[in-house]
DNA sequence: CTTGACATACGAATTAATTAGTACTAAACA
DNA sequence: TGTTTAGTACTAATTAATTCGTATGTCAAG
């Protein structure tokens, strides 16, 4: 048996962005703002929605003739959620090996190092 | 369309991770310590491994009767990809924000936070 | 030489993720 | 009032990832 995904899918997450950036969504806003990117129809973008209310991230309520969705949980909590997963599943759950490849490699630039020196010296 | 992923899937990490342990390994030496973890057939890891071998992670040669898998790109390599496409998906291709979360959250310990100082320190 | 252990090759079944078609419904309007 | 429009519900098809069964080959021990 394959374990069932618990954070968003790909795409489940790509829409979730969009509906953070603008608070509440239709579909149709969600549906309009996926394709300008990319061919995809409006009844998938209705499924993935629904399908992320089912799974508990989007709530929904009519608003005239159509539903309008909004998160159902705060982003930092899912974001946060994505990426302990991430380490979980590549770093075998430790995040340090992650920070001395972020660092190390060209992953982050001068700027950003220095940002966090300042954050870790302030959190102290 | 959906487009492929170009990165580890979840069980090809998992089986790429135990040959990096390794160095090199048979089917049989996957199979049996995946075996401790969970049920699986001997075939299922076979397919995997041949997977893995088309797509270019491992190359195969043989020994003995069997096969024996060796990774065929540097780890390194693979998991700073496994990063970007993290990185990519779930922040838009900016690693800053990323930083910010392991450090505002309880991802990372203190002991973690201090090494990453010195190592920015040190790289300046 | 035959049998058993162990390997590969090949093909197929299963599951999850994604996409989309079709039927139906209600409001808007000519 | 009948038709167009914009929405939902339901169902099905497609693709990728994962799992595994069966057929087959080879070597070694008896």
């Amino acid at each position: 048996m394959r374990p069932k995904h618990n954070t968003l899918t790909p795409q489940e997450l790509e829409i979730m962005k969009l509906v953070w950036q603008r608070g509440a969504a239709t579909v149709r806003d969600v549906y309009e703002a996926l394709l300008e990117r990319r061919k995809i129809a409006y009844t998938s973008v209705m499924t993935m929605m629904k399908i992320l209310e089912t799974k508990g991230y989007l709530k929904k309520r009519r608003q005239d003739r159509a539903f309008l969705y909004r998160p159902a949980q705060p982003q930092k909590q899912i974001i946060s959620g994505m990426i302990r997963e991430f380490i979980d599943r590549v770093f075998n759950g430790s995040a340090e090996p992650l920070l001395v490849h972020l660092v190390k490699s060209r992953h982050l630039s001068e700027k950003d190092l220095q940002k966090i020196v300042r954050m870790v010296e302030e959190s102290e």
